[in-house]
Parts: structure tokens; C-alpha cells; sequence
DNA sequence: CATGAATGAGAGTTCATTCAT
DNA sequence: TATGAATGAACTCTCATTCAT
């Protein structure tokens, strides 16, 4: 099970400059996601943690390192994830439930990190090497596997990976604005249903 | 016959009021669209227009006007094409079908406006007073519709909304980030397909 | 009897241009009092006349010769009304009746211009080369000459100047803020009394 | 022992906040009594600061508010003196004495401080909540409590209060225009007794 | 580690003025 | 004469970042 941001059991343990810092990344984040980065001051962020703008810069280099780490760590962390839940399973539609799954937990449990790396950030990826795996890279690895196994229909990988993320991401978009009102992990059944649908599975 | 330094053209040009507010739309939304809304200046989008910077204020109230013109104006004409269109058709396949290729001729006509209004900007659309259609909109009636009249079974149609925007939507980011080649609109039989499929037409 | 900034009936017999040329002077004359100088822009002055910015330069050389043409104009002009009334007079006591009422009469029939000349405008008057009597200096020659013809006794002119000038300009200013409601004209009477005990007449 | 480049005294003063906020004040005060408020850019004050025109906005939330800083505490301090000093006397002569030498007293200890609150900013005031007491409600009190004592006669008091207001405001004016040579305390005397030959005490 | 005054660059915007039409 | 788009300089203000304390 992966750790969102931080773990409240590590924090006690910790001194007061890595609890600083863990506020300040998750003021940061829920700012970025509220009024966007550009229109996140320095200031706005600082004054929500309770401290003066330079102390930020003990921890972070700058802003857009801030930015970045916050993207990089936790998309990393969450496409790791992904891919640890996938690998549990065999069969397509299995591992896309499990998935599917992954991404509700991820949604429910911190809806803002969830916006922030997958509908406000996400085309910050670009910036990552290519050796390392989004979940984008994820989804599409599931895909391919489940192509070449026979478990569903040979087609172009992309717009099957595009079409699933898009069920995912746009039904997640629906629900920060109030359209849905269920949580997502109460509707990851249904989910995985379309997603398989969609897959032919 | 006097021969101007100026051909009377290039004067005309300059000089006309509508070609230049044309220019600027046209110059902020390709900017807006690649660098973002707050990190491009009004300096950035009228020297890509070849005017000083003061000009652009007696074409545009200010900054945050000519986003929102350009966003509510074509948002709204494309939520009255999304409707037109499917009000020509009589069935929900059809219908879906109608929507799909309206999605992907906007997409492939004019690829930037497509990202400004449902990937950049669709955020903005809670700003719009609630008796306008939006795109979104349109799909939602498509859906209810459909299952009124036992076309597709019934379900939350938010959800079902939803997912077919994603669908469409995150294959047209697949395809701005260059991980699809083909147009959208050589893969509007497959995207209405999927389309259909999620919603068990 | 002088004529303040325009007569009707010469308006009458002039043609377009010369009457817009004093729509401007009015107009610019009631914001200069209204927002003051530097806050009222050219487009203020001439949308509320009703013509475009560039149809003001036609009129006048730009926005400080505007503002200067009104107030030497006007100021001068009633200085020599100021001068005019009190050679009509002799002794100190009818001289600044005279000179008293005129004041009020300026300020009951234009209490724009009157604010202009003594209020807002009148430091400019350090601009007027010194042969050019201004109402301050109509105000000393009468004072003189009381001292000199014995009606008041000797004392430094210029201080009771400024009292004269003091209680008048004071008084007006009471009534444009409204602490005092009834017209300048009305207290005339009382005015004089006031000022001729302050010379001891 | 080590030396550093700059002074003690001089790194101080450069990182006292109180300090800077004090040039930043008299700075300001200065260029807006020589050229208006208007006519003043924030560029203006910093430059005469010696610091960045950013720096002053750590220490004012802005222009106007700087300004109205600047009127509204020596306007208040400035009224609650002229009635410390009436309250101190009996009799309406001896408290317009006090009174006057109040005014002259702030006249010559800082001229500047007095063309700013009394000649320049004085139509601020209405901008004060009525509650507050400025130096005209402090002269107003003074020329009420003469006549309700049957120290002078009964009159108008707001056209007595402008009087009394005009002959102090125009012989400080004459003053800063150099008609007057003389100190305004110089003149306490004679302008007691034209203000009481005004009230006819 | 934290403070907060200061920097310096750049933001959006306004405005007096010009000039081709 | 009038128009109004355009200029260019100035404006107020914000912000990421630095650094003496």
C-alpha cells in the first residue's frame, strides 16, 4: 500500500523541519489545485503554513521545484502502484478492475492530490525521462498484455489506453464538480464495466 | 499616379479595427493554448500580432475579457452545433455518431480551439449562467434521450455523460501529445464504436 | 458686466466649430472641479461632449494648454471685473461691497468656475507673468488705497488681504460642501460686514 | 575585532522597518504638498527613499492608502490639540488665542504637515466618519460655546466657523507663497485679533 | 531554521498624443 | 473638422527570490 504525501505515524517521529516541509507541500497542493500554480503566490502558500516566505526556500529550491517535486514523487509513486496492483492479477478484466480500483482509492482518499496530478498537472509528465513509468504507461501496459494474451480484441493501444483513461478522468472531473455525487469507489463496479465494454473484454 | 510607401493594403490592414481584433483572438488563443492563460502576457500576445501593447485595450477590455470572449463565445457555438447536429437524427446511435464527427471535425479543423474550450478553459464553463447549453450539456440530453426512449438502458446519465466525453476528450489528448497519428477524424467510426459500447447501444 | 466662459446668445450666431471648442472648455471645466486635473483623461473630457479623443487636438494644442486657456482666461477676466466695480466706488466700505458682491455673484452664477479660479486652479496663478493683475491684486490695490486715503488703519497689506480674500474664499468653500445652504449672494450683506471689521473700516 | 562594511548604524537603519515607513512618510508628504497627489508617482517617494519602488509595499498596502494614512492620523491628532488646547481657556478670546497659536505653531513647526491637512487633502475629510472630530468641528465647538455664553454675538455659526477657518488658511497660504515674509507665530497676535474683530468678541 | 525588508524584473493597464483616413 | 486605431511612455502593483539578522 502506497503512502499519499505522508503518513501521520512517520510525521510524529520526525522533527520539526520535515513536518514544515510536509506542510508546506500539502498547502502548496491544495492551493495549486484551488487557484492553479501561476496564481499561487509564494506568499499565498506561506502564510497558509503559518510561516514567512523565506523560510519556503529551506526546503524547496524554488517554486517550481516545489511544483515538480509534488508532481514527480506522487505520480511516480501512484503509476508504481498501478502497476503493483496489476501485476497481482491475471486476466485483463481482473487487472483493470484492480485498477480502476486504484485510481477510486487514490480519488476518495486524497481528491486533491488525485486533481493535481491527473487533471491539473498531467501534462507535466512530458518532462519526465522516458524511463520512468506514469501511469499513463500503466494503463497502457495492461492493454497490451491483454492484446497479446487474447483477452480482448486487437486495435490501436493508444486510443484503447486514451478511451479507458478517459472514462476514468472525465467521470473523476464530473464528481469534483458536483455533477456525481457518489464517491468514486462506490461506483468503481460500474466503472470497471464501462472500462471493459469499452475494451471488449 | 503617386505610388505610397505604404501599399494601401498593408494600410488598410493596419488600420482596420475588425482584422486586428481577429489577429489578437487568434494570437491569444494559440498562446493561451501552448503557455497557459496566466503565464501569457498581454506584451506576448501583441507582439506575436505586431502591435504595441496599449493598442490591444481598444479591442479588448482587458486580459481576463478577451479569455472569456474567446471561451463563451465558441463554447457556446459549439454546444449549438453539438445540438443541431443531433437534433437531425433520430435514434441514439445515430445521434452519438452525429456528435462523435461534430467533436472531430471541430478537433481537426481547428485543433487549438478544440484544446481552449474542452481541455485548457472547460473549467470556466461554471462561469456561464445556467440557461446556456453548454457542449456538455448537449452530450447529457443526448444520453437522457436515449434512455427515455429505451435506446440504451437506463443508468446515472451523469455517469454515462460523462465517459463518453472522456472517451473522445482523452483521445484528443493522446493525439495533441502525439502518442496517436491519425486525425480524429479518420477514427470517428471507432471512437462512435467505443461511444456506443459504453453505452451499451 | 463680464461674460463667464460663454454667452448664449453669441453661441447662437457661431458655427460648429467654435461652439464645440466651448462644449470642451465646460465640460473640462466641470470634471477639472469634479475629479480634479490629473485625474480626468482627454477620453473623460470629450465622451462627455460627445466627440473622439483625437477631435480635441483640433481645439486645443493638448490637455495643459486646455486647462491653462480656462483658467488665465477666466482669471484675468475677473480680475478686471473685480477692478472694474471698485473704480466705480469711493471709500474703503463701498469699494468691498463691490467687490464682495461680485464674488458672489460669480460663485451663485457659476460655482464651477468660481472653485476653479480660487479653489482648485488658483496656485497656477504663480504662472501669469506679474504686469497681469489677478483677483488677489485687486483685492491689495483696495487695501492700499484704504491705508493710504485713512479709511483703514496702516498695517501690513498683504495680511489683511489674505483675511479678506480668507473669509470669502472660506465661505464658499462651506457651501459647496454644503455646511452652509444659503447662496453667496444671499449673505453678501453679512459677508461685507464681516470683511470691513476685519479692516477695521 | 572584525569591521564590516557598513556600519552598525548604518545596517540598521537600512533593516528597521519603522524607520524606512518614516521616510516613506515624509517623503510622500513632501511631493504630494510640491506637486499633488497625482502628480506624485510611487517612483517619486521610493527614489527620494533611496529604496525600490516594490519596498514601499511591505510597509503600505498602496498609494492612497499611504495617503490617507499620512491625512487621517495628523488630521485626528491635529483636531484632538486645537480642542486640548480650547479646552485648557475660558472665555472665547483666550480660547481663540490658544487656538490660533496652535495653528501657527504647526504652521511653523511643519509647514509642509499643515499645506498637507489644511490646504492640499483638507476635502479628504468628508471621507472620515462623522464621529470623528476634525480641526473645523474643533473651531465650530469653540464659536458654538462663544455664543451660547453670550461671548459674541449670535450668528451663523458655520459662517463664522469659515471665516475664523479663512483668515488663519489664507495668511498661511500667503505665506507659502512668499507675500508674507514673516513666521506665522510671529503674527499669532494680530491674527487673534482680526479673528476676534471677525466674531466681534 | 526562521524572519522580513529589500530587490529587480515584469505584470496589466492607462493615457496624452499622433496621424492616416 | 472628425474619426479612432496606434503609439510609447508612464503608471501602480505583484512576485519569486535573496540575505543580513
Amino acid at each position: 500500500m502506497i503512502v499519499y504525501l505522508h503518513s501521520e505515524f512517520r510525521a510524529v517521529a520526525l522533527r520539526d523541519g520535515r513536518e514544515t516541509k510536509e506542510r508546506i507541500s500539502r498547502a502548496a497542493l491544495t492551493l495549486f489545485v484551488q487557484k492553479g500554480f501561476a496564481e499561487t503566490s509564494i506568499r499565498d502558500i506561506t502564510s497558509a503554513v503559518g510561516i514567512t516566505e523565506g523560510a519556503l526556500y529551506r526546503h524547496f529550491p524554488g517554486k517550481d521545484q516545489l511544483a515538480w517535486d509534488l508532481f514527480s514523487t506522487n505520480y511516480i509513486s501512484f503509476a508504481t502502484e498501478l502497476t503493483r496492483v496489476r501485476i497481482g492479477k491475471s486476466g485483463f478484466s481482473e487487472q483493470v478492475a484492480a485498477m480502476v480500483e486504484a485510481f477510486c482509492r487514490l480519488f476518495d482518499q486524497d481528491p486533491e492530490l488525485f486533481s493535481y496530478l491527473l487533471l491539473v498537472q498531467h501534462n507535466e509528465s512530458g518532462k519526465l525521462p522516458d524511463t520512468i513509468k506514469t501511469p499513463v504507461d500503466a494503463v497502457r501496459d495492461c492493454v497490451i498484455d491483454g492484446m497479446e494474451n487474447g483477452d480482448i480484441p486487437k486495435a490501436d493501444p493508444e486510443v484503447l489506453t486514451a478511451s479507458l483513461l478517459g472514462v476514468v478522468l472525465q467521470v473523476a472531473t464530473a464528481r469534483i464538480y458536483g455533477r456525481i455525487e457518489k464517491g468514486l469507489s462506490e461506483m468503481k463496479d460500474d466503472l470497471t464495466a464501462i472500462c471493459l465494454r469499452v475494451a471488449q473484454a
